[in-house]
DNA sequence: GAGCACTGC
């Protein structure tokens, strides 16, 4: 292969390695659909979202968009008449810091023509808020509500291109909105790959026309055009050239590491970022580098090597660390997942700031990632280790190119990229339980789920999946309709299904104390310690003079927060309890009364406990579980053995069946066998089996008390059958 | 003995 090289850029061979060179196809600008070269930008957009009732626009990292775009459209006048423009990001740290700068710009107090909302956060100010960023989930919620968005003269979804499941169901949902409002003007911001399919989906012209036409202004008082017009802004990036292994590699990991080594050893300053797959690869990586990197110090090299890991799993302060700048003479290594892909990265747990990135100059990409993959059949979820898409390579190859031109080295062959490596992403909705979000569209009215305008269709086997595992819970009826109250009730309550179903089971059972703090503990056990959330609670408590009683009815610990008063930097342990008093607060919406089984009883009381277990298998009972008699067979002598094994016992045939299910290691059940249990979660690892996780012994006629539409006792043997 | 790509309401 021709090494192909600009003037003044280094090869791979001046790094000590066998790449082939190949030009920067990451760093390829975008094709621009900019017809009306006279007007400038701005006039260009107003004068597109004006003609076209979407407007998609193809913004580079570096142009401004999430940040100017909203400010246009106000001074434009999109925000008179007391309506607003929204903007939607797809992580709450986005749209929070978004709105602090563009109320910085604006020159006024975040909160007032500037706001934001975020899950347990209002930040806005209903009749002066003009401007408002919120999570694309934020905006499904204001849905059930306000279903035509008339607070809003204008939708702008952001990061379209990462195609989340809230994103899709939002793009759907707008498409279907604009045909009851014609006024509604969207602006979907997206990478290259992504922006003509969305620009076709939301095409409802009945005239085919080339992507990109330009249409002339409506009359006044008359409609906008209804296909979509495509601009894109350019931003300032830099070139990264791309290198790709001559021969492949076995062990990506080993190749990685040496990679850095020799990038490293070359003694071009500038920091490296490395794309594993998960946290302990990330840690070996770190521990190779370390050790490599001592080696080198002995040979006197000036340059010192500084290995970092980065994933989400870890400590917060651990996480800022590895944004703080290396000293002169320091090279810093990240080792990362694919938390580093995204442009922003959040710090949630320390400060409501986000941070980027910075100094990244090379990139070396193991080309793979962990992706997760829904099976209908089993309704059960695996983690696998996947090739990635080349958007998602072309994405890691830009955090080369942030400071000054870079490198990028993929560690595959070029024709391997080019034959193996997928398009773009599968996205999330296709991969999915769907469960949710169907509950979501049947609130909205959208009773039709199967003929719903999807721009990416997922499988038919998962809506039905999703439709029974509803209809179990008993938030659908025989005709597959809302059914009262369950239905409604879950679909108000910001929870899975089957979290939702416990909670209203407890209020009926008389715990909603106890599964509160499970629900909160499943929930939001591992989630984001946000400060402001933390605040709230902390304000609540002063507002009620620190009063004990209010932190026994929120259901806050009280000791906690005296604490608390302490102790800042505990932060990280509130999330949970911060989540107790806000779904306390929507059960109290919904007319469901605190009550505690186990309050005044003694911890060891049998039968209050069985009273919140039977609450909880309310929730879980279609993931119920019967021990067999076989013991996992000792495949190798590095396997465990003697796991018990367990089989659903919802279906008594095919693919479900055949699930082969074991406690995970880390439950307090694993040695107790349980007969019968029910689980929340498991997930298939890499033996094929699949773990059991947050499990819950049961007895077996609570199956057919609790669910007797799907579970009956066998006549013959005690196996249950649906 | 032992675990989790990444988000979100």
């Amino acid at each position: 292969m021709a090494a192909f090289k600009r003037p003044g850029e280094l090869s791979a061979s001046a790094f000590g390695l066998s790449f082939a060179d190949r030009d920067a196809g990451s760093a390829a600008p975008p094709p621009i659909y900019n017809k009306n070269e006279r007007l400038a930008l701005t006039e260009q957009l107003l004068y597109l979202v004006e003609a076209h009732a979407t407007t998609v626009v193809v913004g580079e990292t570096g142009s401004g968009k999430t940040t100017q775009l909203p400010q246009y459209l106000h001074e434009a006048g999109w925000t008179g008449g007391g309506r607003m423009v929204a903007c939607t990001q797809p992580r709450r740290v986005a749209a929070m810091t978004v709105a602090a700068r563009v109320a910085e710009e604006m020159g006024c107090r975040l909160g007032q023509e500037v706001g934001y909302a975020i899950r347990f956060e209002d930040v806005s100010t209903p009749g002066v808020t003009r401007l408002r960023f919120c999570t694309d989930g934020v905006l499904l919620r204001e849905m059930m509500d306000d279903p035509l968005l008339q607070k809003y003269s204008v939708v702008m979804v952001d990061e379209a291109h990462e195609r989340s499941l809230a994103t899709d169901v939002l793009l759907g949902l707008l498409k279907k909105v604009q045909r009851r409002r014609p006024d509604l003007r969207v602006i979907i911001s997206s990478a290259t790959i992504e922006a003509e399919a969305i620009a076709r989906f939301f095409d409802t012209s009945n005239v085919r026309r080339p992507v990109g036409h330009v249409e002339a202004l409506p009359a006044e008082g008359q409609p906008p055009s209804r296909s979509p017009a495509l601009m894109s802004l350019e931003g300032r990036m830099h070139s990264v050239q791309v290198h790709y292994l001559e021969t492949s590699t076995s062990n990506y990991l080993q190749s990685a590491v040496e990679a850095a080594i020799a990038i490293h050893k070359d003694d071009q300053p500038g920091d490296i970022l490395i794309f594993l797959t998960g946290q302990d690869e990330c840690e070996a990586a770190v521990k190779l580098l370390d050790e490599e990197g001592r080696r080198l110090q002995r040979s006197r090299l000036k340059w010192r090597l500084q290995p970092v890991a980065l994933y989400a799993g870890l400590p917060a302060t651990h996480q800022l660390a590895v944004f703080e700048p290396a000293p002169r003479g320091v090279r810093k290594v990240i080792a990362a997942t694919n938390i580093a892909e995204t442009s922003v990265i959040a710090a949630t747990n320390i400060a409501e700031t986000s941070v980027t990135l910075e100094g990244i100059v090379y990139v070396i990409d193991s080309c793979f990632a962990k992706q997760r993959c829904y099976n209908p059949l089993t309704g059960l979820e695996s983690l696998l280790i996947a090739p990635i898409s080349k958007a998602s390579a072309q994405q890691r190859a830009g955090r080369a190119g942030r400071v000054r031109p870079g490198h990028c080295f993929r560690l595959c062959t070029e024709d391997d990229y080019e034959s193996k490596l997928p398009a773009s992403t599968v996205p999330e909705m296709q991969r999915s339980d769907l469960a949710s979000t169907v509950l979501q569209l049947k609130s909205l009215g959208i009773d039709n789920i199967m003929s719903f305008e999807w721009l990416a269709p997922p499988p038919a086997e998962t809506m039905v999946r999703a439709l029974e595992t509803l209809h179990a819970l008993g938030a659908l009826d025989g005709d597959a309709r809302l059914a009262r109250p369950y239905g409604t009730q879950m679909a108000e309550l910001p929870l899975d299904p089957p979290l939702a179903r416990m909670l209203l089971a407890s209020g009926q059972m008389g715990c909603t104390a106890e599964v509160l703090t499970v629900v909160a503990m499943l929930r939001f056990a591992v989630a984001e310690g946000d400060l402001i959330s933390y605040l709230n609670v902390w304000k609540a408590w002063e507002e009620s003079g620190r009063s004990k009683k209010w932190a026994i009815a929120n259901y806050v610990m009280h000791r906690s927060l005296l604490r608390a008063a302490d102790i800042r930097n505990q932060a990280r342990l509130w999330p949970r309890v911060c989540a107790a008093a806000w779904l306390q607060a929507h059960l109290r919406r919904l007319g469901i009364k605190p009550s505690s089984a186990l309050d005044g009883a003694s911890a060891f009381d049998q039968e209050a406990l069985a009273t919140v277990r039977k609450a909880l298998a309310a929730g879980l009972f279609i993931n119920a579980a019967k021990l067999t008699d076989e013991l996992q067979v000792k495949l190798s002598d590095q396997e465990d053995s003697g796991a018990s094994v367990y089989r659903l016992v919802r279906s008594a045939g095919g693919e479900a069946a055949a699930a082969k299910l074991r406690i995970h290691h880390s439950s307090v059940l694993f040695r107790c066998r349980p007969q019968w249990v029910c689980f929340y979660a498991a997930e298939q690892n890499d033996t094929g089996w699949y773990e059991m996780r947050d499990i819950l012994a049961i007895e077996s006629g609570w199956l057919t008390e609790l669910a007797p539409h799907m579970y009956r006792l066998a006549p013959v043997n005690t196996q249950m059958r649906r």
